[in-house]
DNA sequence: TCGGTGTGCAACATTTAGGTTGCACATCGC
DNA sequence: GCGATGTGCAACCTAAATGTTGCACACCGA
């Protein structure tokens, strides 16, 4: 009888309650990563990245696969939407939430404006 | 120069890293409480529940106030909102994070469906 | 088959989170 | 004023989180 059922949003909030996870989960949305390949760019040991990825896996977020002699840790983003869903049922903030991501250009500069309904 | 910036979202989610503190973001989703009141209802004392509320009011999750003798907190949706923001911006996952919302009975049984624009 | 590269433990050290107890202080209602 | 109630702070304890180093093992390619 082994612990396989989903965790609790607890769980997800913690695993993303933590700098260098977060940067883990950033990079990883772009793709599928080694783990020695993840530990590059950041300033701990590839050991520290691997605990990180692990805590990312048992929250649900991450799941690794085997391609040969590496392994490749990808996101998943079902335990996300559960986290997100929390959020929502408690700030219910939903289109000023819209609003903010909008805004957010951090990572994605190559959508323009386009006239946002600004409220 | 005191550091009164917005804290960093890895702080929002860390502060939401706990069970007992998302136990009480869910109550102050009702209204104000004190922390005598908070403590009440949950099993650690209510010096461990007023450092889990400092911890929330760090992460800008929630404020407080005085009143008379009593200091009344609340929630703060602001970073809740930013939070939300960060998920969506990693998971894209707007359309199934609204779907999982509905299906989420759990604590809103007084509101009635009210055919939501079901797009 | 052998060197280079990637992975998987395990032991260990350090810091922080989470919780408790005890007590001093403030405030409200008589 | 005085007891009841609510708050604030500090010392202390324990478990867990985070990170390190060292080494064994697996796999790939020439």
């Amino acid at each position: 009888m082994l612990k396989q059922s989903k965790p609790a949003i607890a769980d997800v909030f913690f695993a993303l309650g933590d700098e260098t996870r977060l940067g883990l989960v950033t990079k990883l949305r772009t793709g599928a990563f080694s783990g020695t390949l993840l530990s590059q760019g950041v300033l701990v040991t590839r050991q520290a990245v691997l605990k990180h990825l692990h805590v990312l896996e048992d929250a649900g977020l991450v799941s690794h696969e085997r391609r040969g002699r590496e392994v490749l840790y990808s996101l998943d983003p079902r335990r996300l939407e559960d986290a997100q869903a929390f959020l929502n049922k408690i700030s219910a903030g939903w289109d000023r939430a819209l609003n903010r991501l909008r805004n957010m250009v951090e990572e994605k500069p190559a959508t323009p404006p386009r006239k946002a309904r600004s409220r």
